[in-house]
DNA sequence: TTGTAGGCGTTATCAT
DNA sequence: ATGATAACGCCTACAA
């Protein structure tokens, strides 16, 4: 059997009571009976039962991390360096897959919170407003609108979209398409496509979107591309994230249309990942680190002050652009 | 306060035995007890609390996933995979990022054996043996060499060096190097380099190995890249990993060396998403979702059957060989 | 400076 | 078919 605190205990010929002061380093302890239980413990291998400790109202100091998925680069480095600031605090995380299904994250919200976490991020946008709402748990959402007391941070993705926009149009282009999710369902990244909008009627462009849905496989996507492109009439693209404008490029070299001679071509996230292995790719940059500061920060704040929220309003950060050789 | 058990037992007008019973689902329930206690638990919006659960000797049906990093495609899709599977099986999944950084690695350790997990799926690989050796958890290892009692999953790095380098030789190539990590710990992925030095002396051609560290950033990967094939000897090269081949394609774009005529690279893995984002890159594949399988499958075992391992063996997987035009 | 007792929320055992 | 009671491993008053 594992050892727990009264074997340590006996082994160093003190009480209970005593062993937990100095795992805590409560009170006063003499020299020597700490010395006898760290031996001890260490002669024992004993590792406290944290399910107990936190059953006695202690933190669990788990943090759930409930995201779309974890393939996508910008989800990967986002979910990394959360992973990292979070240890930093001393805190676990349990990443939690919504996998765009509803029930999944249902599911999963509610094991979190039977298994007592201390906290939520979530990237997630499926769910119902309420399963999160009934809950006291404190919660910062990225990108996502849950509920007014779940606080919001995001990048500006208005402007992002305005300027993606005014990128393509400075570089020549006037046929200039969005490629995303045409679905508003009021979540902050539907701003990528309206900042689009309100930059092309400012121009006195044409406004064109072509669908892409976040679920649809890559080959799915190729095909839509293409036919898009074979119709040639566009000849510039802001896509929606990285991948896609991807996706684009090789649909284009397969076309032999020439970029960015006859079609400009702009993305949207700009992690490390595609700026490494896809230094050709303009895009629009998130400032993943700010974001993942502000996300710990104010999870942390929500933590330690039981207070309930309080001028936490959505935060948005600003979006900035990386120059490579598609446009 | 969150309601307890007690909480619906009052609510119900049973006692809090009859609500674990219900919860439970165990002995004999009259159907109209349930209804109430299920109406009371609707009602108070009650959620188990797994923790105490967990203490009195239950489950915490929770996996710690320990591996370097998420951000390699590799590992995210690994990840990504592992949590899916086990999700199906009812397991939740606590990230651990060892980052490469044995303190971290034991730190993470420590703390799921202090949570109680089920379970251990590790990939990592710093750590000395004795602190995966000194428990009784189920550990299955990923491409890692530990210790007798934990049980290795891999796919065959051996053929997957030897199948690389007959294909760069097929081509045409004579000079063929060898791109990774030189230092031989024992584990399976070594085995890479052996493959490749085995085939080389079966052709009778010369080894070249050129060191590129698990740890070095794109950048001083890139410029320790440049120094090679400026030096203009290579005619093949087999990366250990894809991302690395993709900084050796990278490099001779800018070098203007042509790629497959004058340099022939081959990478290592073959995730879909270097399939879909960089198709032309041949690549050896190893086989995920078997690797998954075979890992949740094995654990699940170990968990299931307390009896100490049996017949368990380490365990290869085969590779296969994914044809781009980098060949 | 150290020990004793009670309880955190749940479940298993024994009654009824 | 349902209840009372004693654990699970630890922590925190309260004593000594």
């Amino acid at each position: 059997m594992k050892p727990k605190l009264s074997d340590v205990a006996k082994e160093a010929g003190v009480s209970p009571t005593t062993v937990s002061r100095v795992i805590n380093n409560h009170g006063y302890l003499s020299a020597q009976t700490k010395q006898n239980v760290f031996d001890a413990m260490e002669k024992l291998h004993y590792q406290p039962n944290s399910l107990a400790r936190s059953l006695k109202g202690k933190k669990t100091r788990i943090i759930g991390l409930i995201f779309p998925g974890i393939t996508n680069p910008f989800f990967s480095e986002l979910i990394e360096k959360l992973e990292k600031s979070l240890f930093l605090q001393g805190y676990k995380v349990i990443l939690c897959n919504s996998a765009d299904d509803v029930k999944k994250e249902r599911d999963y919200l509610r094991m979190l919170l039977a298994n007592q976490v201390d906290g939520i991020i979530t990237g997630a946008h499926n769910l119902g407003i309420d399963e999160y709402q009934n809950t006291n748990l404190p919660i910062i959402s990225f990108d996502r609108r849950y509920a007014d007391k779940i606080p919001t941070i995001s990048s500006d993705n208005l402007q992002g979209g305005v300027l993606a926009t005014q990128t393509l149009y400075d570089a020549g282009a006037r046929h200039i398409y969005f490629m995303g999710n045409p679905n508003q369902k009021g979540n902050p990244t539907d701003k990528r496509l309206q900042g689009y909008r309100q930059q092309i009627e400012a121009l006195g462009l044409g406004s064109h979107v072509h669908p892409i849905y976040f679920d649809e496989t890559p080959m799915i996507k190729q095909a839509s591309i293409r036919r898009l492109l074979e119709k040639g009439q566009a000849d510039g693209i802001v896509c929606a994230d990285d991948l896609t404008a991807i996706l684009v490029l090789q649909v284009a070299a397969m076309l032999k249309i020439k970029v960015p001679e006859s079609l400009k071509v702009i993305g949207y996230d700009g992690t490390d990942f595609i700026r490494t292995y896809f230094p050709d790719l303009t895009t629009i940059v998130q400032p993943l680190d700010d974001i993942v500061m502000m996300l710990v920060k104010m999870l942390m704040h929500r933590i330690d002050n039981d207070e309930q929220l309080i001028d936490e309003e959505d935060f948005v950060l600003p979006i900035s652009l990386y120059r490579g050789t598609t446009i």
